[in-house]
DNA sequence: ACGGCCGATTTGGTATGACCAATTCAAAAC
DNA sequence: GTTTTGAATTGGTCATACCAAATCGGCCGT
């Protein structure tokens, strides 16, 4: 049943992540109790110990509630981000509509960066940032290279920032979200390349005038256009089945 | 009722927000360890137990790594939105840096948010929105009415664009930021309400003719003037306090 | 019959103490 | 000086016990 992944996971972390997929699957009503403590040890073969360490882990997602009287299961709308990384790994393909969200919110967060950023780099930054934008244009038929170069576009931008809100934001999405879409099968988008060069040559001439309006809405194009090809990739049938271990049918 | 609110926190919660402040106020360093299960229960005069439960607490909130071996301190850029809250508790003012920061981010999600939901809404929806903006506009000079009904507008379009990712965002900033600074006393603003009615005359105008993009930029407009005025009124005087500020050039 | 009061049961909160497994780290061996 | 090794330290787990708060059902007065 398991991959040859030797799961190094602790008890309670085993305990806390089934209870989690368990509520993320919506076994239990929001506002529903969990079985007490000690039936879930009984459950569990463990001691309320672990149980409670488990269930203190689900209290900081943000999806129970635990409370002298019982444990409640709150609204998945009320958690926190890093439910989403469990919910991502609860489905087999990737929810096209998570994805769009996820897109839409990180073209925002970026173009809004990178717009500050061009106003307060340095000389230095602002060259480092050309300097990138040019390595892309080189590479535009390597997907690999352009994933890589807009991670450092990003990066560099939060970095010049220094907007710790915005890097915790951007750190959660990467973890719960990126990191995880990126391990899964890669879809085959329809890249137009001069479409491609011409959203770097803009990118290219807002850097050079310190244009930071173009230089935002011209990043908030680029992930509207991404968006628009992974929809279109992710909504025909999904032909791609990789044989990872777990394949429910 | 709500006055003197007696803090009932268990005892782990204490403990854990107590090791949670040290951590952020930097008493360790990142990488460093802090002092052994054993040890800690021994300071805190409790057991094991509930050392290991507050523990658990402050690896969710993404400060601690707590393996065999010993727990360790892990950099606050790589927490959870979660540590903000405690932060801006710890300090007497608010940092005008983060609330800038916070702003921005809210405006680009915001902005964002308005966009595709001006795009997706119902005529009803549509409405709503214009609705909205009228009563904003009948009592530009009443802050109560305005901060209400701007909040009313921000959920209004999360709930048209249904995005899981912002909306568990926009929770976040909520609970960690907008409601703790709110409590705080008010800052006087500047408040030009002849700028502000033109505004709301230009996102009116966007959204009878559903221009998304002119709604957007209204809105960024809107919150980069509001962060404007909440620097002036925070940072009066200039100090010469180096700190940690970003001084790039 | 209805509603409020009260107590037994259930549930979480905390404390002990013990044993195991992994990590550390310094002493010992090369 | 480098490697090996083993004892001490540290987290991981378990069992048990008692306390306090919440819950729920039945009793009582109206």
């Amino acid at each position: 049943m398991n991959a040859p992944e030797p799961p190094i996971r602790s008890k309670v972390e085993d305990i806390s992540a089934i209870l989690r997929d368990e509520i993320l699957r919506g076994q239990y009503r929001p506002g529903e109790r969990l079985p007490s403590e000690r039936d879930l040890a009984v459950r569990f073969e463990t001691s309320r110990g672990g149980i409670r360490e488990g269930l203190k882990k689900l209290e900081q997602l943000g999806i129970a509630t635990i409370t002298p009287g019982g444990v409640r299961v709150v609204p998945i709308e009320d958690a926190s981000l890093s439910v989403l990384g469990p919910l991502v790994d609860l489905q087999e393909n990737p929810d096209p509509a998570l994805v769009g969200h996820l897109f839409e919110v990180l073209g925002a967060l970026i173009s809004m960066s990178a717009r500050t950023a061009v106003q307060r780099a340095s000389t230095d930054e602002l060259e480092r940032m050309q300097s990138i934008v040019q390595t892309l244009a080189d590479n535009v038929q390597d997907p690999e290279q352009q994933h890589q170069g807009w991670r450092d576009l990003a990066t560099l931008f939060a970095q010049v920032n220094n907007n710790l809100v915005l890097r915790l934001i951007l750190n959660g999405l990467k973890t719960q979200l990126i990191n995880r879409l990126e391990a899964r099968p890669k879809v085959e988008l329809n890249i137009d390349y001069d479409q491609e060069l011409e959203t770097l040559k803009k990118l290219a001439q807002g850097l050079t005038t310190r244009d930071s309006r173009c230089v935002a809405s011209t990043i908030n194009e680029h992930f509207d256009s991404i968006n628009d090809r992974i929809q279109n990739a992710l909504s025909p049938t999904p032909m791609t089945n990789s044989a990872e271990g777990l394949t429910h049918e």
